[in-house]
DNA sequence: GCTATTTTTGCATTATTTTGCAAAATAACC
DNA sequence: GGTTATTTTGCAAAATAATGCAAAAATAGC
């Protein structure tokens, strides 16, 4: 039996069962318990499960609510928000705006993780009431419906006087000439304020989003330090976005 | 079984009777009651759940939004937020701050209403979403889990250089000599600035709100010019709280 | 077709994790 | 205070994981 036959076999008898055992598969599928357990690491590594001893269990084993609000994660934002988690280490005060990749970061973070997140995104702090140790400020301002955010210039000028360790930034359009981009004039300045603001700034982003141009800058690369996607830092579609002082995820 | 599938069912287990016993569990689950018990550490340790002696409890602020939320109005509820209406009348800019009255009041509001809405509440912002004539502006501040509010320094501050026409007054304690009284100390301090704000102040209340005192006051009767409950204003249990300059919807 | 190279596989050995047990310490209960 | 239940701790057995290595299989190049 081909590997690539096996690696299709786990993953639907995974999402059958929830659940596997890697001796019961070796016996099922008739190869050694070794072959299994490369199949399964090799899987991990796609993000296609999550490897548990003896055996594995599917990716959102232990992420319940994820279906409130913005939508539920699809494995491309559940791979992203995973290796987003690294940016928090050594972390204490994060700036993270609005946008569906953002909300689901903050979703997907450890509910023992003890930081403050500073927002303007009115999903992204009532979806942190589930995790009691994070400390929420939210900005205030004018309340945008349609971006479920707020926007002020009381909240700019306030933004001068503060300093986080990382900022977290949605946007949309993300290209390697223009850097990154933004469909609303306000929030743009808003978030130049807010990468002024911070010691570090990442941006995370799905594949969809890389090489798109939007109407308002909010500024190039080299402000930012770290780029999030889902796709393996090798992949060639990022090439263009390697340069000195980016670290990409 | 694995740990994974163990801790899987666990959790299933806590949502579902709000608390577990770790010797009834060995049982169910069929291994020894010190897997059961390591089982529940590294729960804890993840945030999950909260240990105590002999089982588990759900994690607090995970139960608040399940059990409590904001629920929904009932025939009591529904009569007050009719009455409330009135006060929007040639009412241009309306301080409105948490608590399920206010919630419903702002939910009930006619749907082509023009008004700016002021407040702190962030379930309350976010039900103004199907508003589209109502322009909203949230407050910041350091976000308050258990009641859903924002408080800040800065926000008093920024009260002190607003009018506006109309205070709706969410509250615990209502009576007739102690006044309007509140649970938390820096809501009421909050509270006593929005009044000063405000060009007129109103108290939404449920029935069994009245003849109630709570730790913190607010303000006293001749701050307040309009007193909202579901009862006819010529109930007797309503008598006490006649006098000058308030009335009683 | 044949050889060289790479990939895959199975096995043995050595770590690591998990598990259940029992004794001692601690907390709850009457 | 005494009793019971629960937690902690250390430990050893069992299960599983990681690693290095060599044989087998697949692949590529000629």
């Amino acid at each position: 039996m081909m590997k690539e036959e096996r690696h299709r076999l786990i993953i639907e008898k995974l999402n059958r069962d929830q659940r596997i055992n890697l001796v019961d598969l070796s016996q099922v599928l008739d190869v050694s318990y070794d072959s299994i357990r490369r199949d399964v690491i090799e899987l991990e590594d796609k993000g296609l499960l999550k490897k548990v001893h003896g055996g594995a269990v599917v990716n959102s084993y232990l992420s319940f609510k994820t279906t409130q609000g913005l939508g539920i994660a699809n494995d491309e934002v559940i791979l992203l928000t995973r290796k987003a988690q690294k940016l928090f280490e050594h972390t204490r005060i994060v700036l993270m705006d609005g946008g569906t990749t953002n909300f689901h970061i903050a979703e997907q973070l450890p509910k023992n993780l003890e930081i403050t997140v500073i927002t303007n995104s009115l999903p992204l702090a009532l979806v942190l009431n589930e995790h009691p140790k994070i400390e929420t400020i939210l900005l205030g301002g004018t309340y945008h419906k349609r971006y479920q955010i707020t926007l002020s210039h009381e909240i700019m000028r306030q933004l001068d006087h503060l300093k986080v360790d990382l900022y977290l930034m949605g946007c949309n359009g993300i290209h390697p000439e223009a850097g990154i981009t933004i469909r609303n004039y306000e929030e743009s300045l808003l978030k130049q304020k807010m990468v002024h603001a911070a010691r570090r700034v990442a941006v995370c982003a799905i594949e969809e989003k890389l090489n798109t141009v939007e109407s308002y800058k909010v500024c190039d690369w080299n402000r930012v330090d770290a780029l999030v996607t889902s796709l393996k830092p090798s992949e060639s579609i990022l090439k263009p976005f390697r340069r000195e002082g980016l670290e990409i995820l």
